[in-house]
DNA sequence: ATCGTATATTCACCTAAACAGATATGCTGG
DNA sequence: CCAGCATATCTGTTTAGGTGAATATACGAT
């Protein structure tokens, strides 16, 4: 299960802070479009993003050639309240703001079939799922 | 000034978290109290308060030959909203509840001078005292 | 002034974890 | 089956940061 310490090692690291800041915006993204966005090589996204698996911080889902990685779906709910507070003391950073508009930019994008992603992706919709069973 | 990544930094060693939630509960702690309930030695607590006071999470006051820690005044509210949520999430946990009884258990606490203390300390009135000023 | 207590700092050592580079697996299309 | 791309893992090296032990400073009391 995942504890407040796990998930800060989880995310004390900026490559593995900047994917997950990148899924609270964007729901679900493949490893290349972390590596095109973070312009850091496909090794170390890959191993980062095993990291955030094995903590249960993140979930991914195969399709085909890509696998695409999403917040997890079980995150408690003291979690999801954690990484939006980091998230709202991280809007002014140009890190972060950098990344998303590098993602926007990439070419060739891949994997943006709207039927093969999941209904329930993003952050907010993670809450108000749990809201509703409170 | 603070940042998520710093206030993650200060939270992801294991002394400096159990000093943290000591003060969530409590308000304010001198380095002895936090050596009797963490059963630490005075040195180890000493560089990790001090690590915590230059990242600003928290401050300190002199009063004689002791200094007394409580949370930073001016924690920023996406830091107080982080530092609740873990909280909420060690609800649970074993060491934490056993930091808080062994403190209670102290013998010959000092400090304990109500007059002495400030009028804000706790989580609870900085949050309050944000949310007027929104 | 000196002693005892509370706190802070310095030093040398050690461990966890990140990194680059190389290699391996898995899937898709020809 | 083979080629090519996307992803994962393995290996050795390096570095950041925690630790204990010893030392230093600050304050109050005798």
């Amino acid at each position: 299960m995942l504890t407040p310490e796990t998930l800060m090692k989880s995310l004390v690291d900026e490559t593995r802070l900047r994917c997950v800041m990148l899924l609270v915006t964007t729901g679900e993204l493949c490893v290349c479009e972390f590596g095109y966005a973070l312009g850091q090589a496909q090794p170390k996204i890959s191993r980062h993003l095993g990291t955030l698996r094995e903590h249960q911080v993140v979930q991914d889902r195969r399709a085909g050639q890509w696998v695409h990685y999403r917040l997890h779906s079980g995150l408690p709910p003291w979690a999801i309240q954690m990484i939006q507070a980091i998230a709202q003391g991280l809007e002014a950073s140009e890190i972060h703001a950098g990344d998303r508009e590098r993602l926007l930019n990439m070419p060739g994008r891949p994997g943006r079939c709207p039927e093969t992603v999941p209904a329930t992706t993003t952050l907010q919709e993670q809450e108000s799922r749990h809201e509703q069973s409170m």
